[in-house]
DNA sequence: CTTAGTACTGCCTGTTCAGGTAGTTTAATT
DNA sequence: AATTAAACTACCTGAACAGGCAGTACTAAG
């Protein structure tokens, strides 16, 4: 049995959900909430598994009430349900922790199976909303501009903070190989020195983000 | 009517995944091929709407043919379909652009709702998969390590390549100011030096990362 | 065979950086 | 009124770095 709870400031969108997952043998929404506020006021509020979360809410807004909850309570899974579609918020409430993002005219069944599917460790998103998200991972400035293997390990070692020397070490080559490599990175990347191109080659995905994988 | 090519290097998978999909009246295959190359050198190739792309194949590699495909055929949408779901296949291949992500035991219902939903401008995703994703986006590493807005300001400038000087002069500082911020800064990262530092930044989502957003 | 390009190695020079230590101002605490 | 901490400013030193220039080895192309 999934718990559920849900926070929504518009009383017809509340019911109207809690109608609808209510109707699954599966799914029991155990309390609905006007605000965020409200929500974490309640005692019994971190004994679900699933927090329904609108972003527009009076008060604190869903973006910031996804963190909280995160922090708080660390087991709910959030799943956003709103009319916005705009990229800005996506993100930041996706950052923030939510696990799935639907818009609000999903149908009764795709509303139901994304609940499901949320707490059987998938993330459920609106068609559109998941291209978004792709799309914002594709290489937005992958022109031209690519690293060889050689200079790409360079690149990778100066952003651990290894001195030229270090670096020298770990890759084989003399210091002045790798200020030979170096050099080169920065002609590409148009940077001028250690931090601009370390910056740059995370930006355009050069060299691998610990956070990308 | 929605026109569809497989590479997959599988008999038995190119021709089961065929069949499942030419019996739905909306969708036709038009060709099947067992490599990159040989998709790339048939001449009818780019009249299609979407391939179907194996990842583990013999000659190029699948994470490869996607980079090949959205540059020669930027109209061609490609869904990878693999059993494959370690991070960093599933996110080069997005990365390379790639527009979904399905595991080769996708049922044959999902497998033409998945094509129809990303001519539809969708991206079709495995549940797991989807959460792969959501959660390459989340702020891994949020606990404790925050930064004043005067250290995530110096950081930024130095995160664009600027000297000491030249971060004085734009956050209104001493060269000698902003040396004691970078200090604080270095302590609170772990870093070393400006590289490691930047990078850590970028990584833990304290200095704003334009690739993400 | 010559030429050109790539991948280095080597050195020299001035600049920038990082660490250490110390002093000042301001604001909050006691 | 005295204490403490945060946010600077200042200076000194040696190490690290960036740019310029030169040279070598190897490979591919004309």
């Amino acid at each position: 049995m999934i718990k559920v709870a849900i926070i929504e400031d518009n009383e017809f969108m509340r019911d109207g959900w809690k109608t609808i997952l209510d109707f699954d043998p599966d799914i029991v929404v155990t309390n609905t909430y006007q605000s965020c506020e409200d929500a974490f006021s309640a005692k019994d509020f971190g004994n679900n598994d699933l927090i329904l979360l609108d972003i527009e809410l009076p008060g604190m807004h869903g973006t910031e009430g996804v963190k909280v909850i995160r922090e708080q309570y660390p087991h709910l899974l959030v799943l956003m349900v709103t009319i916005h579609d705009e990229n800005e918020k996506i993100f930041k409430a996706l950052r923030n922790g939510a696990v799935g993002y639907l818009l609000k005219k999903v149908s009764p069944k795709e509303l139901t199976e994304a609940v499901k599917n949320a707490v059987d460790g998938g993330s459920p998103m609106s068609p559109n909303i998941a291209r978004k998200v792709i799309t914002s991972f594709q290489n937005k400035e992958d022109d031209a501009v690519t690293l060889s293997e050689k200079e790409t390990e360079v690149l990778s070692a100066l952003s651990d903070g290894l001195s030229y020397k270090a670096v020298a070490e770990k890759v084989f080559l003399s210091v002045d190989g790798v200020r030979y490599h170096i050099r080169n990175i920065y002609q590409k990347l148009e940077a001028r020195n250690r931090a601009e191109a370390v910056a740059k080659g995370i930006r355009y995905n050069l060299i691998s983000n610990p956070g990308n994988s």
